[in-house]
DNA sequence: CAATTTTGCTTAATCGATTAAACTCTCAAA
DNA sequence: TTTGAGAGTTTAATCGATTAAGCAAAATTG
């Protein structure tokens, strides 16, 4: 790789110190009192050389090396792709870059990206934490590393956050089923400790009992380990058995398609037989024979808000600020 | 943020020079004859203050960063994010870690992404370039940038690439299509200069006259300026006319969402009154009323290949490496 | 026992940019 | 003529890790 050109190339070429060169590129020059002579010359010259500073060497005088380190459950999902690409738009507005890492809810992948992220130096953190990773997350806010958690949090932490109301998003989504005729209704959702899940499903038994509803409705919850074909199964195990059931609620996307695709196989007309709402959203949602109602989530405010709170931070603001964001619900042809 | 440990905090506490340190931490304890007792106290120490390498230091230092700058047209896209899922489990199995950008099939955008990484001093690129950037992609391989493009590449541009045989993918599909008795079809696909555009569009005509058929078919090229809703009424007034079209191909898979989007609306039957070949792959294509077929690219392999042909360069080896990998034909009903 | 080798460690330069502090002029005021 | 105040620039330390070169003491050799 041909070397690149430095500070020095350039102060060698006019005939001056490397101070002087740093000192008029980074607009110093008033303040350091540079001739307007020398200060045009050296202007020049880094044109003409094509000078770029170098950003690892700044970074290492600096402390700050304008990186943000992205960590999300799995950059390939609809959901958290969407999310990063608001985050990755409103970082670089900001002059800030991306390095991404998923952690497939992992905890063990989530430590090693979150050390590798440290050791890189970079200055904050966007994270979707899973479960099992309160520690890690605890212990960079001991260490006073800017963070902001997306999508979940730890409601013993106390740390900023942008996320759903997942309770509301569940109970208006569940309301809107018992306004439609539903009784028996089941949700479909992860085994998890984590507040998002544990809200969504909340949310959905209280929407119950607020209509006296409960008796054969329940929660189905499957380990987030399963592979899409296992969760089929076991999706398609507990539907079976209710054949008076009469809507599904799912918990993320990917228990939406796994849910749809049980019932496709099962040959449950939708909204026919069921209703179904879904979770995030994605192509499928829309593009399936019956266009699904879903809980949809203000991506575009989740993402910049995440960005704009994390700089604050970085800048020295020490507000926490912590965000439950209004769910949209988008009623269509599978709740009709 | 709280002051990490450094080299010089565990040579101060073991009571020796950083030098020693470095030697040791770094596995040249027997190169260097450090004595087995200095070494073990430095390992321990080590690990009792938690030490971590600043990687910014040892960036600037050792001239490399263990930093791949990934730049796909959009990361929101299915396509590109499971691409990017891919490249990012090959680069962290190897050690590095990805920035990455989106272009926006634009050439501004990819030159300030370029530009960006190439301060931060990436050791290498995994490009899917843009429209126009030839000239750019040529200035990196010029400067001697260790580089691999990926989906597209220029055919005057000695670069490495890892792309589809784009040629064969259409030639197969139109192919596919006239076997299943179609005569006239239309191919779907973005205006564009780009290799990868012009062979699906070559496949697809060779295809056609192969069987000596074209009289009523064509190409519809749309800018990729559209956006979703001016594409679906471009598709829409050219569909319109074409009583007589026996099938469509589309060239990518946002093309084939915004063209069944268009069939739907139109009321027109996949496959009875049309069939379908789709590009890519997507959810939306396989919880379609009528699950699409489709050109499904290799994607794994894509990834990986990419990601292991630019550390080889990054390595220092020359070796120009052109891959063209066999797209597989997914049949479906769309196409029934 | 002097000469040489080996062992074990330190010094100091380096990567490229930043920046506090010092230094040398020139010009003006006392 | 001395003093002081700017103006304009350089010096040198620094960020943290790496590594070639050097140095002193111990061990080995002839």
């Amino acid at each position: 790789m041909a070397k690149r050109v430095s500070i020095k190339d350039i102060s060698d070429k006019v005939g001056v110190s490397t101070a002087l060169v740093s000192y008029v590129l980074n607009g110093h020059e008033k303040k350091m009192r540079v001739s307007a002579l020398i200060a045009q010359k050296i202007r020049d010259t880094a044109e003409e050389l094509n000078y770029k500073p170098n950003q690892i060497a700044r970074s290492l005088r600096r402390g700050n090396t304008k990186t943000i380190g992205l960590i999300v459950a799995d950059i390939a999902n609809h959901f958290f792709a969407q999310l990063a690409r608001i985050i990755e738009n409103a970082a670089v507005k900001k002059g800030y870059t991306v390095i991404f890492g998923s952690a497939d809810e992992d905890e063990y992948k989530s430590d090693t990206l979150i050390n590798t992220f440290l050791d890189r130096q970079v200055d904050g953190f966007i994270i979707v934490p899973s479960e099992g990773t309160r520690d890690q997350i605890a212990y960079l806010v001991k260490s006073g590393v800017p963070i902001v958690l997306i999508d979940r949090y730890f409601p013993d932490l106390n740390t900023c956050y942008v996320c759903l109301d997942n309770f509301q998003a569940s109970f208006d989504a569940t309301r809107h089923l018992i306004n439609q005729g539903c009784k028996n209704i089941t949700m479909v959702a992860y085994e998890s400790t984590l507040i998002h899940m544990a809200d969504r499903i909340r949310g959905y038994k209280e929407a119950m009992l607020s209509d006296n509803l409960n008796g054969d409705s329940g929660v189905i919850e499957l380990p987030y380990s399963y592979s899409k074909k296992e969760s089929e199964l076991y999706i398609e195990e507990t539907i079976k058995d209710f054949s008076n059931l009469h809507a599904l609620i799912f918990a993320t996307n990917s228990l939406t398609l796994a849910g749809i695709n049980c019932l496709n196989k099962l040959g449950i007309k939708i909204p026919d037989q069921i209703k179904i709402v879904g979770f995030d959203g994605g192509d499928a949602f829309d593009y399936f024979y019956s266009p699904l109602t879903f809980i949809e989530q203000p991506l575009l405010e989740l993402g910049t808000q995440s960005v704009n709170i994390l700089i604050s931070l970085m800048e020295g603001v020490n507000e926490i600020i912590q965000l439950n964001l209004k769910p949209i619900l988008n009623v269509r042809n599978s709740t009709m």
